[in-house]
This record gives C-alpha cells, structure tokens and sequence, in this order.
DNA sequence: GGTCGTAGCGCAACGCGTTGCAATAGCCAC
DNA sequence: GTGGCTATTGCAACGCGTTGCGCTACGACC
C-alpha cells in the first residue's frame, strides 16, 4: 500500500533547476490547485495529485468511470470512492462541473469555458452541446416562470433528433 | 412460491354476479390492460397483476422504489427486476412514462395526463412541475435550433429556486 | 526535525437499476 | 382438456455511485 512518490510538492520536479513555475509551459488553472487547496485547510494529497494529472489531459467531457479507469493506469492502488470525493472537492473550486448523462451516469466537464447543456437522442444515441443562445432561451423561460435559475449544465434533455423523427 | 391467486382472469372475481365490467365503477385505462397485452402477444401474470393494482390506486408521481415496496405488501415474492421490467412493458402501453429525479432515480408519472419536466432546487430540495406553457417555450426552441423534438417528461432541470438565491 | 489535530484514505456494505440464463408457466390451437 | 411454443420469471452477478468507520498521514506550528 506504499505510494514510491519522490515528493509531496506541487510540481513533479523533472527539472529542479526550473526556477519559474510559468517557464516553458502555458500557465493553467490546475497550477495553483495545490495552494488552494491549502490555504482553505484542505490537504495536497497523492491520490489527489494523480487525478490532477489525469484531468490535466483532458478538454470537454469525461465519465467518471474513464476518470477513475485512467487513474488506475497511473496508480493502480487508486480508490473509486476517493475519486469520487475529490472530484467534489474540485468541483467545489469551479474547475469541474458534473452533469449527468441520458442513463443518469455522471459525466464531468473539464474547466468548463462556457456553461452548456446537453441533447440526447433516444433514436440514434448521439448527443449534442446546447447552444449558448438556445440556452438562454431555456434560462430565461424559467426565470420568467417563477424565478428559477437554471443550472443547465447538470442536465441532459432527451428528446429525437431531426433524423430521427419518422 | 406458490401465488395462492383465484384466478388468471382480469378481474378479482369479488361478486361472482357481477355482469356489466363497467357496472359501479368509473371506466379506467387500467382495465384494458389484460386484453391490450394478450393482443400484442404478450402475457398476463400474477406478477403484472399485483403491480397494475398498486398502479391503480397512484395518481401522479411515485418512485420506482416505492412501487416495488408497495407490490412487496401485496405480494411478498415480488422481485425488482420483474417490477422494472413490467413498467418497461407498460410504458410502451403508454399508461405510465419514466423521468429522473435531481439524484437520478427513476420516477413514475402514472396514467399522465399532460406531459410535463420537473424543476429542482439545489438548495431547499423542492420540486415544482414545469407549466405547460413554459414548457411549450423550451420545446419550440430547441425544435427551432435543430429540429430536435424535446421529450419533456424524462428530465428534470436543477437550478435554485427564487427563495433559494442569496 | 518532531508533535499533533484533523482531513482524507481504503474498505466494506449498501441502494438503485440492468442483464444473462435456466426453469416456469401463459395462452393459443387442436 | 392436453400439448407445445415462447414470453416471463427469479436469481445471481454486475456497474455506478454513496456512506460510515477506524486508521493514516498532511501540514501548521514550534
Ligand atoms: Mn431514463
Ligand atoms: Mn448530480
Ligand atoms: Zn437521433
Ligand atoms: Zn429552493
């Protein structure tokens, strides 16, 4: 059950002449997970570095199965409910968001740009991003309605696309 | 294992001289069900039996979980999976429709009356049906967008609810 | 570097829903 | 009423996600 990690320190230290935490690389919103963390009394942990790494390769959308399958590939020892947690804790920091798929399991959007919904087909099984403009459409009605602010993000409309209907 | 049932016939038999089906009691959509089922090729069980009686006294909304229960008190035997599956049945009928609740369980409008999706708060919990003509609005604008043709019913949009926002 | 309070970990168990399979039992036709 | 085709059942196992608990180890402070 031993983690062999060479540190506990934020960057994996390739490099320990690399003074500058921005040299040779765009600066990302995952650099400063670690100090966040920290400064909130919350814990830098090697289970928590591994998903960090793993999401770091990721853009848009991922299950949390993938998530947790890929974390295995870099720790095997890795925990599906420790992945869990820490996934809400990032989530708490804004840099995931979960929404949930047609068959209701989780998918996450990685540090999402701009908030968007989903369309799920029931004929073909495909699925679209809401556009930004329809989403409002969406906000708005229901802003009208009762006052009810949307989070479309966490939600998948089922329905049947264009080519699917007869 | 034994199912001690009278009868495999529709009705319950409690007055054998009872002529008329419709005689004392409201036409229902419920019974249909038996002669709708053998058409189709399909079966009338015990199992079927015992869940259209629990359907029979619901209006609205129920949990999957609760009409397995509820079949239990009738019938200790009941198995989920058969539950599940009958319903599947049944929706084909058009006699009840499934959505998710916020947490993603299956939720039963039974017998429904006009389509409707379902708002919830994050922060009190509640739940509020959506309006019909709310609704309307967020149907047409996703058919505007891509044709897409929403299946309100299935889905229930998170958000905050007025009291809920600051 | 060493102490210590507590956040986080792994584990085991649970809840909901789905699926494959072998055995059962509707129901239709005779 | 009997026979036979096959829809349906119960079971066992699985997948996803959550939760309670006792032990570990992070990291603030000295
Ligand atoms: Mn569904
Ligand atoms: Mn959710
Ligand atoms: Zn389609
Ligand atoms: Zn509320």
């Amino acid at each position: 059950m031993r983690h062999n990690r060479a540190s506990n320190e934020d960057r994996t230290l390739p490099q320990p002449d690399s003074p500058n935490p921005a040299r040779g690389s765009v600066a990302s919103p995952w650099d400063g997970v670690a100090d966040r963390l920290r400064a909130s009394g919350l814990r830098w942990t090697p289970q928590r570095r591994t998903l960090v790494e793993v999401l770091r390769e990721h853009e848009g959308h991922v299950t949390a199965t993938d998530l947790i399958a890929r974390c295995r590939e870099l720790d095997r020892t890795t925990t599906p409910s420790t992945v869990y947690r820490t996934l809400d804790v990032l989530e708490n920091l804004g840099l995931v968001r979960h929404g949930h798929a047609a068959d209701g399991r989780e998918e996450y959007h990685v540090l999402p740009e701009h908030v968007h919904g989903h369309l799920h087909c029931v004929g073909c099984g495909a699925t679209w991003e809401i556009r930004p403009e329809t989403g409002a459409l969406i906000v708005d009605a229901l802003a009208a309605d009762l006052g009810f602010s949307v989070d479309l993000t966490h939600v998948t409309i089922a329905g049947r696309c264009q080519g699917c209907q007869e």
